[in-house]
DNA sequence: CTTAAACTAGAACGATGTTCTAGTTTAAGC
DNA sequence: GCTTAAACTAGAACATCGTTCTAGTTTAAG
């Protein structure tokens, strides 16, 4: 007898439920502290099931971080398409993920703190991998206006540090409760940062004009 | 009979060589992978002895995170003083890290990666109160610049993230091997960066007014 | 030399991640 | 509608690791 698909109906949503679960327990008692016992009594299933879906926690942990990073990631890449300028990226880049922190707090916590946590040597290969070409569709984008000179011409590694690093700083604090100050209230202080740290040598006299891009 | 003093001559010995094998162990294995059995085997001590002098694993870990915490601090905090303007000061906060970085990569990446990792609540106080004590010092040497215009009026928390989170974020990346070109050979870059973030209203020569009132 | 505290040792314990075996549910093919 | 094989669930059993506990040793002051 053969069977082909594997198309249990209620399946997705109970794998579904879990990483919900998951995400819940790693707000809750942190990612580190959680345990598959916290996470299996929320989701109203057994060890065994749990496991059946992910291989390991490391497997749970790895979907539910792929899953968030996926979402920013496309989220970014469709607002960059409706750009038509240099600076309308820059600030996007920038804009988008204050946005996108303060719509899904606990998702972006868990994607910051995850950072470094577990991961064997070919979950490190596979995420570092889904990094590598998000960061290459983004150059894609980027590239034209450097060739064209509207943005500055920097050693590749220095553009994310420069663009992104105050915003993703000043949002991981935020995130762990050291700041008031919401990203949304601050964001136009990192976008003018980021563009300032990027953009071409400045045209004087004509200026006033293209500088702000709206 | 009374005791004072709690002085074993070769005890601080000891317990440094359990932090030498702890950080060493982090380094080669990770800091989530490194297991107390390890750290015991490579200090050549007894799991009584370990337990004697740290209460915990998060008791090790975090007197491994003060030493080395508290040496980059203090490191900063000396050069600042040598500092006599408010670029001067900008570029050597960015400047000093990456000479740190670079002069003790284990330790700064047992620093970078442990930022969220393990910390009970009193931990995590603990720590939280360090960093807001060196935070308030390194103000203190920058208030008069912002007061003097030398340097841009921003919220005050935005000041670390833009002067500090490129080059920690590229440290970053480069002390997890993602990157090939270290720290010192682009410094400038993001010396340039900050400064550039921060600096005051420009006064050129003659011609040019700003346009933005501060 | 005595004594009390600092220190060391390692067995025993408890909790947690994972595996394993057994059983149940689902849906395709006859 | 029955059969069958895979998807799925269940929870006991296992292995590992952090921690505790009890017993013993070393150090240095009096």
């Amino acid at each position: 007898m053969r069977r082909r698909a594997s198309t249990y109906a209620a399946t997705p949503a109970k794998r579904q439920e879990i990483l919900d679960a998951a995400l819940a327990c790693f707000t809750e008692h942190g990612i580190e502290a959680t345990t598959i016992g916290q996470i299996r009594a929320v989701a109203g299933c057994s060890i065994g099931s749990l496991y059946h879906h992910f291989k390991s926690k490391e497997g749970l942990w790895r979907a539910l971080f792929i899953e968030g990073i996926s979402a920013l990631n496309a989220d970014l890449l469709g607002q960059l398409e409706t750009c038509r300028t240099a600076e309308e990226g820059v600030r996007t880049v920038v804009n988008q993920y204050c946005e996108w922190v303060s719509a899904h707090p606990d998702l972006a916590r868990f994607l910051v703190h995850s950072r470094d946590i577990i991961v064997s040597p070919e979950a490190k290969r596979e995420l570092r991998q889904i990094h590598r070409e998000h960061l290459r569709q983004v150059f894609v984008w980027f590239v034209p206006y450097v060739q064209s000179g509207d943005m500055k011409q920097l050693p590749a590694d220095t553009y994310v540090p420069i663009i992104s690093g105050p915003i993703q700083d000043y949002a991981g604090q935020w995130l762990s409760g050291q700041l008031s100050t919401p990203p949304s209230e601050v964001k136009d202080i990192f976008a003018d940062a980021a563009w300032n740290g990027v953009q071409g040598v400045e045209e004087k006299h004509d200026d006033d004009r293209d500088r702000r891009a709206s």
